[in-house]
DNA sequence: GGCGATTTGTCCGTATGTATA
DNA sequence: CTATACATACGGACAAATCGC
């Protein structure tokens, strides 16, 4: 009757239950038992079941809504931030199929804050591109990019048919670009980004500032993106 | 009379505060003229400061309160994320003073999770290191740092007199180490969190957690921290 | 849109084992 | 050994949000 083994209850049924997830009994988006069911199944009183929920939502593994039910949260993909950054690539890597949804794509001339990062004159024309960035259906991030247009003439067209920035320099002559600098801040969702993720405005959302340039060192984008936090972690790894 | 050049007039003015702010005229903390004094200093109307430092608001330049004014925004320190990770030396690079203040420092066992970062046995014995992070007085981060005990058996009474992890480790004879992933996310501060770092609760949160190892791969810590947003940006530089 | 059933969130209380001073 | 504090577990009641009809 009395608990033998040192681990608490609560602890031993979270245990179960992240098993049961990580093999796939229960996916992303599933909606868990209700806290009844469990109790009943695992034989203890329906507090010690909250116990375990309480920890595994802190842990970001669930998420509860009120006289709705318990749901699996989906794991943050990890998106490696390193010399080379690519969208496509860190999502193909996760095995889903990456997307782009375009929000805007217009010319217009540069800031002073634009032509110092760009390294071009001031008013100089840079081509503004807007969008959403998806894995599947799941929107991922909003980014805003910015490319100085006198360098890429042609840019804006083939933005319009490829949804990949890297495949779009190959074809203005880019072969290969690499990440100059990263500067990564944490803001809340406003409501229109809050609606174009999918998510709650005041949700907090990973904002990275980079810049890209060609092998020999000439700034080539400027990208802001603001990703949703609970559907990314940025990692960054040894070499 | 008509404005000439394409840029308007409220983006000159945002950049000529920008300026002054920059270079020293006005310091972060410090109250700027009231938008009366401001329009009649410029000869425009209000509404067109209005629209500057609504313009300089949005970029986390200035903040506005009420009825009392508007003030400048101390600019996030940057902290650099790369092969060595050190909170000492990246304060130090500001020119201003790192502290430390601490919350927690205990010993228990680890549980499955941890075995498997630091590659010690389940249960084994580690030190939990809790603490504040502060640039001069201002706090910085808040962070949580997991050490295997048995590799490091006289580490708690060191970190209760040195205030630098580096330094610690420099006394348990680790003269050099490297930081062999990190991994950041966003969150919402919490209340305890907040009265710890002096921001409200709800405000945006960096967390990083990253694994230090010594140079032939052994971890040697793993280290939770959760920065204030509006203090610190994140950089992650090429090399 | 309303209504009732379902489900989670929060509060009250009780009891028991364990560690600590 | 006693007193105290704390974590764990159970029981019940009601409020608040959600969903389906």
């Amino acid at each position: 009757m009395t608990q033998s083994a040192r681990t608490p209850v609560w602890k031993s049924i979270a245990e179960t239950l992240e098993n049961e997830i990580e093999h796939g009994h229960y996916r992303a988006g599933d909606k868990l038992p209700t806290e009844a069911e469990l109790a009943s199944r695992f034989g203890v009183n329906r507090h010690t079941v909250r116990r375990a929920l309480g920890d595994m939502a802190e842990r970001n593994i669930l998420r509860s809504r009120r006289g709705a039910g318990v749901f699996v949260e989906s794991a943050p993909t990890d998106y490696p931030i390193g010399k080379r950054v690519s969208f496509t690539q860190n999502i193909q890597a996760t095995g889903r199929l990456p997307n782009k949804q375009l929000l805007r794509l217009e010319e217009r001339s540069c800031d002073s804050s634009e032509a110092k990062v760009l390294d071009i004159p001031i008013g100089a024309p840079v081509l503004v591109y807007e969008g959403l960035s998806l894995s599947g259906d799941t929107p991922i991030a909003h980014f805003v990019s910015i490319f100085p247009s006198e360098r890429f003439p042609h840019m804006s067209e083939i933005l319009k048919t490829v949804s990949s920035v890297t495949e779009t320099l190959k074809h203005q002559g880019i072969d290969d670009y690499v990440r100059r600098d990263t500067r990564i801040t944490a803001e809340l969702a406003t409501p229109v980004q809050a609606l174009h993720l999918r998510i709650r405005a005041g949700d907090p959302l990973l904002k990275s500032v980079g810049v890209n340039t060609t092998l020999d060192g000439t700034p080539i984008e400027q990208g802001q993106t603001w990703f949703a936090a609970e559907r990314v972690a940025l990692t960054v790894a040894r070499d």
